[in-house]
Formats: C-alpha cells, structure tokens, sequence
DNA sequence: TGAAAATGTAACACGGGTGTTTCGAAATAG
DNA sequence: CTATTTCGAAACACCCGTGTTACATTTTCA
C-alpha cells in the first residue's frame, strides 16, 4: 500500500505539528521559515504538507486541542474530592507545556468555531468539577466555574513564567502554583 | 519660542503613544497604519515623532512604565497591612487595562535594559510589602515575594479575560480578583 | 536494482508593512 | 494679515514573508 506503510507522511506531518507549537507559542507571529527549521525541514515541505500558513495554524490547534483533552481524560476529575481533582488536573496541564502557552496565551487567534469544535472541553468538565465542589461545600460558592477555570490557566502561565524568569526548579513553580490554587478556591 | 507654546507637539505626540498602547495591547504585531489611524492621525505623522517603529515601541514601553510607576505610588504600598496594601495595589493595577496587557501580556517584546531603567521597580515595591507581610505573620511564608507579584499580574490578566469573555460587569471580575488573591495569599 | 515517493534547492511573482520624500492644505502664532 | 508650524495625501523604493513552480537529490520499498 502506498499511505504510510511505516508512517513517513504522518511522522514528518507531526514533526511539523509539534515544532510549530513550540515556535508559535513563543512568537505567535513566527515565519513559516523558523517553523521549518526548528522542525528540521524544509519550507517547502512544510507547504507540501499544509498548502496556506492558516492550513498549519488549523493542525496546530487542533493537535493542542488534542493535547489538552487527553490531559484532561488523564487528570479523572470525576473521581474524588474536587479540589484534588482540580490540583490533578494542574498537575496535567503543566506538562504540556507550549500547548497551552498556544492555546491560552493569546498570542495566535482562536476561531470561535474551532472551540466548539471541541466536544469535551476542559470548560464543561471544570465546571462539572466546581459544581460538585459547591454541592459538597469543599469550594468557595462565591466563585463561579467560569472564574475557577480562568484561575486554572492564569495560576498555570504564572507559574511558567516564574520558572523562566527567575531560574527556580519546576518542581517549586508547580508547588507555588498548586498551593495558591488549594488556598484559593478552598471553602 | 518654537517648541511646544501651545503644546501641540506633546499633545500628538501623547495621542500616538496613547493610541499605541491600546492598539499593540491587543495586536503586538499591529501595523503603524493602525496606530495612526486608532490616533485619528496620518502615517506620516507618526514617522514624524517616530522615525522607526523601535523608537515608538521605546516610547510606549516607557509611558507603559510610567502607568505602572503611578499607579504603584497611588496605592501608597508603604501603608497598613501588607494584605490591604496588595489589594489596593490590584485595585489600582486593574484601571491601568491596556497598558498592563502591553507590558505583561507577552504580545511585544520589552528589553531586558528597559526592565532596568525603571528605577522603582513595582517588583522591589511588592517585594518589600511581602517582606513586611512575612515579618508580621500576615502572608503566607510559604510565598516568595517573586512569586505574589506573579500572582498580582495573573490574577489581574485572569480578571480581564473573564471580563471579556463572559459580559460580566467589571466590578464582579475584580471582586473575583481581590477575593482570589486575598486568600491566596493569607497566611 | 529500479521505480516511486519524499525531500531539498533555487528562483520567481505577489502582497503588505516600512521608511522616505515632495507638495499642498490647514492651523497657529506674532 | 502674514509667516511659521503642523499635518495630510500621494508616490516611491525597499525588505520580508508568502505561495508557487521546476528540477535535482535522496530515501523508501517492491
């Protein structure tokens, strides 16, 4: 057969994917030229395999998107008290980085659509976590599942950016970051 | 004498920076035309106060700083309880929009050199009311003093996102704000 | 080995932003 | 009112990123 018979189209289609995401999520505005290079490719490549630069922007998005729900999946918010479970889920989306750096950073433009698009977003199934905290009295009832949600992704991108700047271990950006979570949205 | 009798020049010269504030807080890449037209002034007049587009970015970098200068004086750090004094800071800090969004929102690149020249940096100024929160058991000592001012510029930016995306008024996102922070960072 | 697929190099036209200049109109000061 | 200053409109060359094409090279697989 002639697709993929071990996957040369679909790994240098990645190599892309990937190598875009950590280019874009650093200067939104980024050539297509330093997407190729930081990929190791040529730029004509990178046209092969997406035709118009919003073609590669569209895969970039949908493969964050990707990344972010299986984070998501992986974090179990159904299981457990919710505050645990948001601390889990804190503990996710910090591994992945540029994704979300490219998704929440506001560096590249989100279609509206692209976010509906995306069936099981970490929208509703933070909201669904709030909701059972409120029921069960572990999180603040003043604050709502939108603002938590917010809260996530701005303690998140302080914690990066705390790590970059000053040159502190992960490890004690994440703690930092999880501790002002825990204390934030506690009853 | 023919400099600024009437002020005319600082006045034009202030409307550009002005509108260069607002236009490259929300697109750091914005073209001049778009700066000079959110100015209700022509391109040559920009190029007139600002020959390269460097030496408009160095200019609003600096009215940006100067925002943020008067807005720390105003908060009047030095006085009352550190916690009270961070929420005074927030409050304040939150009028500034766009010129927060420009220096923090990572969207235009500031030099390390600009970071530098601010003499009372807002960094020393939260350090010291940590400083002086950690001395009388106020906040967290947990907390470094890098760390809150993260957290100050976080919280605000999450503020203005959820402003933004859900129509909520702006009184109830800084309530959100402050009460976050507030236990945040309690002790 | 030989054909097909995948990639690289080079060159090109196109568009848009930048920086410059010239000239004329409008506002301002004396 | 007159001269100076300030500003806008237009045109221009320049650079850079984009998108396309043609051709050579390498890799992959039968």
């Amino acid at each position: 057969m002639s697709t993929s018979e071990t996957g040369v189209r679909a790994r240098t289609r990645q190599a892309i994917v990937a190598a875009a995401i950590d280019v874009l999520a650093a200067d939104g505005g980024a050539s297509l030229a330093d997407v190729a290079s930081a990929a190791g490719v040529s730029r004509t490549t990178v046209h092969r395999y997406f035709p118009e630069r919003s073609d590669l922007l569209a895969a970039v998005v949908e493969e964050a998107m990707a990344r972010v729900e299986t984070a998501t999946e992986r974090a179990r918010l159904a299981e457990g008290p919710a505050p645990a479970a948001l601390e889990r889920a804190c503990r996710e989306y910090f591994e992945l980085g540029s994704a979300l750096t490219l998704l929440f950073g506001g560096s590249i433009e989100i279609a509206d659509a692209d976010w509906e698009r995306c069936a099981t977003s970490p929208e509703d199934d933070i909201g669904a976590v709030v909701a059972r905290g409120h029921a069960d009295g572990t999180i603040d009832p003043e604050l709502t599942g939108a603002w938590v949600e917010n809260l996530v992704w701005a303690l998140l991108y302080s914690a990066w950016s705390h790590q970059r700047e000053h040159d502190v271990p992960r490890q004690t950006s994440l703690d930092l970051c999880l501790r002002s979570l825990r204390k934030a949205i506690a009853a």
